[in-house]
DNA sequence: TACCAGGCAACTT
DNA sequence: AAGTTGCATGGT
């Protein structure tokens, strides 16, 4: 299917951190997502995309106009307006939140190239098979119940770290329906916030992405060491800047903070 | 070698 | 309540 579309760039959205299974492939990417894996490709005023599912209309969030969203930022400041020029393709991805809930307990401290290769091992020894493109295979992202045997060393040998436990617990705990981070999203914003930071190995960051890109939560601001650096450097805010930046980046504080991720990282502040 | 990476839990004061 | 410290691991 082609998506017609300006505010929609796939280099942008694959570098802008919140995904970790789009593997650049030829001219495009090949994307990982909802069971299925597909190839894409950037035209001039949109994307190409060889399959047919509507799902990737709603994982790709194309209900929302995301211009309308740049026109509230870039008038606010300069900054905002060269990161939202920068970063005008990026729109927030509606994922899976075991996955991204998985994924983000092993996001901290810890660097993007490291995640993505620890959610590759993830998913090419637990989850299923899906298929072979241009001699590649590719596997999804693992369910709870493939995970029921895996030990807390056999996370470990996926690399992610001191993280093992984490992510050991908190499967148990699904399989266990101590927890069903499926039925999260019926919660108000702030019951779901307390029910997420009750898991072990999510604190307030990694909250605010899971509800960001799992929950369609917009307002929360994840702060991480690259947006620390703008918060200080480009705003002069130092001390509560979770104050400063709930109030000034709101109503869509998650979207202001993506490109500000994407722009801040990408020049290297400092 | 020391420091950093989409921070957090556990511990101390 | 607020501040400090250790943490796996590969890259620079």
């Amino acid at each position: 299917m082609i998506i017609k579309n300006c505010n929609l760039n796939l280099e942008q959205i694959a570098t802008s951190g919140q995904a970790f299974r789009w593997y650049k492939h030829q001219e495009g990417y090949v994307v990982v997502a909802g069971h299925k894996a597909v190839k894409m490709k950037q035209l001039d005023d949109g994307i190409e995309i060889e399959d047919e599912d509507n799902f990737w209309l709603d994982y790709l969030d194309m209900d929302r106009d995301y211009q309308s969203i740049i026109d509230i930022y870039k008038v606010k400041d300069d900054f905002l307006l060269k990161a939202t020029d920068f970063g005008s393709g990026i729109r927030i991805l509606k994922q899976d939140p075991f996955e991204i809930t998985m994924t983000f307990i092993i996001s901290a401290n810890n660097n993007i190239t490291r995640i993505t290769s620890a959610i590759k091992l993830l998913s090419e020894r637990y989850g299923d098979y899906i298929k072979t493109i241009d001699g590649i295979d590719y596997y999804d992202f693992p369910k709870p119940e493939q995970l029921i045997n895996v030990s807390v060393e056999d996370y470990r040998a996926c690399g992610v770290g001191y993280r093992d436990k984490y992510l050991y617990q908190l499967v148990k705990d699904i399989l266990n329906q101590v927890v069903d981070l499926y039925a999260l999203n019926t919660l108000s914003d702030s019951e779901l916030k307390k029910a997420l930071l009750r898991l072990k190995g999510v604190g307030e960051k990694v909250c605010n992405c899971i509800i960001l890109f799992a929950y369609e939560r917009y307002d929360g601001f994840p702060i991480d060491t690259w947006i620390k650096k703008v918060l200080i450097e480009v705003y002069q805010v130092k001390d509560n800047q979770e104050k400063f930046a709930e109030d000034y980046f709101k109503p869509y504080g998650g979207i202001a903070q993506q490109y500000l991720f994407y722009y801040g990282r990408t020049i290297k502040l400092t």
